[in-house]
DNA sequence: GTTCATGCAAAAAGTTTGCATGATT
DNA sequence: AATCATGCAAACTTTTTGCATGAAC
């Protein structure tokens, strides 16, 4: 196993993701280092949520040409589902569609099946905001 | 309603993202017309390509700051099993995931619940062949 | 005849990479 | 002291946009 150093610009964007509600933009990542005063460089954040996406510390989701990261529980698949108006998340587990992507996949003779699983709606609150 | 106009141009889109067998990007489904004699600028192929896909007559999938497109049956929700060596993909129709994706939803406060399924593996071709 | 899609080229947006420097081990 | 991550800037990729021309209505 291959230790990668530990160095304050890693761990000020493990933090900093840490710190967010939703999922972010490696840029808005940045811009907000940045404002905090951490100025750290771009380039240094993308290779950051790279190592911690491998690393399973993070999850990514590729969405409009851009890439978008959260923090995530390590060590466990999960899902999310997302609030396409505010940005908010919830982490769900979801043994039921684990097992369906494993038949399904058999059924179709594809083997390691992996899956990308995630629900858009509107949180609670944004649907009371268009309501009202 | 109203109508777009009818073109060759978004007719060829049309026509050879329906000869293709998977995923395709805007990129290549340009060359492939280009390479065919008909020769359609890469702007219009992003034109068509995202008019086909709000009218549903085709599905997009975000994929390494990619878009990636593909023909598909419109007017029926589905998913896609994809094999990720060959970009095989096989359409699925998953009445427990809709299900499960609505009450997760909805027992999370949330509504107008979309989701994005799809299942990435090594199809039985690629299985053999690493196996082999 | 008017409207709207095309095509080109330029711009925009996001991400990656090369290389010198300096921090981590 | 040797290694490897950083930071900057430049390169790269993908996608979008402005505008003149020509096709569709």
């Amino acid at each position: 196993m291959t230790a990668r150093r530990n160095t304050w610009q890693k761990e000020a964007v493990r933090s900093a993701l840490g710190r967010e509600d939703g999922f972010v933009s490696a840029q808005s990542l940045h811009s907000s280092l940045r404002d905090a005063g951490s100025a750290v460089g771009l380039a240094t954040v993308y290779r950051a949520l790279a190592d911690l996406e491998e690393t399973g510390e993070a999850d990514a989701l590729r969405q409009d040409g851009e890439s978008l990261y959260r923090a995530c529980t390590p060590g466990k698949h999960h899902h999310h589902l997302i609030c396409r108006s505010c940005g908010k998340t919830v982490e769900i587990t979801a043994d039921e569609v684990e097992d369906w992507a494993r038949a399904v996949a058999a059924r179709n003779g594809f083997t390691q099946p992996e899956h990308v699983v995630d629900v858009f709606g509107l949180c609670a609150e944004c649907t009371a905001r268009r309501a009202g």
